[in-house]
DNA sequence: TTGTAGGCGTTATCAG
DNA sequence: CTGATAACGCCTACAA
């Protein structure tokens, strides 16, 4: 392998007129590097990243925390952070934890080892707590909302998104509604504020109209099959398109009723659901934005709420 | 920053005593172990992993050179690929061109700087003869047919699909059929392949109903109103889910005639159209595999033809 | 402008 | 089993 030395060597100039030339650094003669460049074209020179970023203590990577790679919601979110980190020359590594805690930790501790010169949270396993431990390790960047003050966030404005679903719902005179979600209630705070907000703002809902755990196509099928055993079921907020559109598949025959679901994919379009679009693209651009400078700010995404009726 | 030279002096051992519990290295007396590791959690000493890359001359990460990173095809192939590196304890870092040749050379650039200690490429901007001569700076694995000896790659019988599309249209008595492309046949060689095949396969097909350039529902919607005009065509072979779903709306009021696409997407279920799936999770597994094996075979991913109608 | 020398933190070789 | 010591390849004060 060819070194930097070498090029000294051969040219019979310094390492660090070399590694000048090699950074654009100016104070070099133009001489100098015209003929340093010769020699290291010559030679297919190529500098060792390895080495540079242990001279740097940096990588230029960053690490992006994530449930699920084939989950349409999360695909769109890292698609933002890449797009970014992409202008920036900044490259970008996935980190899917299946909200498995202790995969989750293996990602933090690597972050601890300086793998990453940044860590972005798109969702977690681990309670608050246990992450933030690792914020003296570098920047920690949560895409969802963390009210703990000087904990950069950017985050869906999920409660005015919720409030604009079930207004929805109430405008068509649907009170007595079926929810589908991820995980529970007890783990995931998103669960959490869809019930409270539920519960808020349709007196007739019902906690056992809730179904859990739902994150594919048959998922959703599933929920139907319950949904219509409760008759006076006439709306459902499906968590994600697919599932929405498992639960018209499931209600098969049947008309279902009313469906407001939470990806604003394309299948929405067709099968005539209305759909959320909480812009999490948006949210990862942001979110690498905060990253990339060094802000502790909260940033809030607007979501779109997209009628089909 | 505590390094390893630190806990060396409180312990009063040596650096590589330290650095050999670090590795799990047999010949370390359970005693020294233990106080190693004792004051290792004392002062809170991470190891740095930029040093142990450099040290190494390894970063168990790899580099994943893929077209577009919203794409559903290339999303299951990448899926498939970190599902894998995930097992074997890789990083993943997506590579994203947009078909760009300076794009695509900048990351094979990284790629002889020992960014990554392996590459994948997905699909390929610059001519294969460009991409090989990097082949010397470590192992290059493919996801598509490379016909040189000694290289490696996944592929998908891109071929014995299309025999299959092709003859389930004459099975329903389309000879005529309208294709949707995604590059054009100058510079992508699957293209050219599903061109020349439909020369082969239907004596009746006319290069001018071929669309190209087309990545998108809307590129779809365009596509079919081209189709519209051209009342003869009575098949139409799509190259992929969305521009199927695109195709169907693009007709609107009338009926589009048979269709086949290649995604296999949920959306094709619900819109009734059939859909080659060419398994390009399995490839991209296949593809990781060759690259930890150091093997430099050529292993081919059977589809399958899902027919609706 | 240029060169010298030390440092980045870890691993590996080789004696003992 | 253990410990010096030399890599790994580059960057950057500091001095000239």
């Amino acid at each position: 392998m060819v070194t930097i030395r070498e090029i000294a060597q051969k040219t019979g100039y310094s390492t660090s007129t070399i590694s000048r030339v090699l950074n654009h650094h100016p104070y070099v003669s133009a001489e100098k590097r015209a003929k340093i460049l010769q020699v290291m074209a010559e030679l297919d020179y190529r500098p060792n990243q390895l080495a540079q970023n242990l001279s740097r203590g940096a990588s230029r990577n960053i690490g992006v925390i994530i449930p699920y790679v084939d989950n349409p919601f999360f695909e769109k979110m890292t698609n933002g952070i890449m797009a970014r980190a992409f202008e920036f020359g900044y490259k970008v590594t996935l980190l899917p934890t299946n909200y498995n805690k202790q995969v989750e930790l293996a990602y933090l501790e690597e972050f601890s080892a300086k793998a990453y010169d940044g860590l972005i949270i798109t969702s977690k396993a681990n309670p608050l707590k246990t992450i933030l431990a690792y914020e003296k390790y570098g920047p920690l960047i949560f895409c969802e909302y963390v009210a703990e003050a000087n904990v950069p966030c950017a985050y869906l404005d999920r409660s005015a998104a919720l409030l604009q679903a079930f207004s929805y719902f109430k405008d068509h005179h649907c009170h007595q509604i079926g929810i589908t979600v991820g995980r529970s209630e007890q783990i995931s705070p998103s669960t959490q504020l869809t019930l409270k907000i539920a519960q808020q703002e349709l007196p007739h809902f019902k906690l056992t109209h809730v179904v859990r755990d739902c994150t594919t196509e048959q998922d959703g099928q599933q929920a139907a099959k319950y949904f219509q055993q409760q008759p006076e079921i006439n709306g459902i907020l499906a968590n994600g398109d697919e599932i929405a559109a498992g639960i018209i598949e499931g209600y098969s025959a049947k008309k279902p009723p009313l469906i407001v679901s939470q990806d604003n994919l394309l299948i929405g379009k067709f099968l005539h659901f209305s759909s959320i679009d909480q812009h999490p693209e948006q949210c990862g651009q942001q979110a690498f934005d905060l990253f990339k400078q060094g802000r502790q700010n909260k940033v809030m995404i607007p979501h779109k709420f997209i009628a089909r009726s």
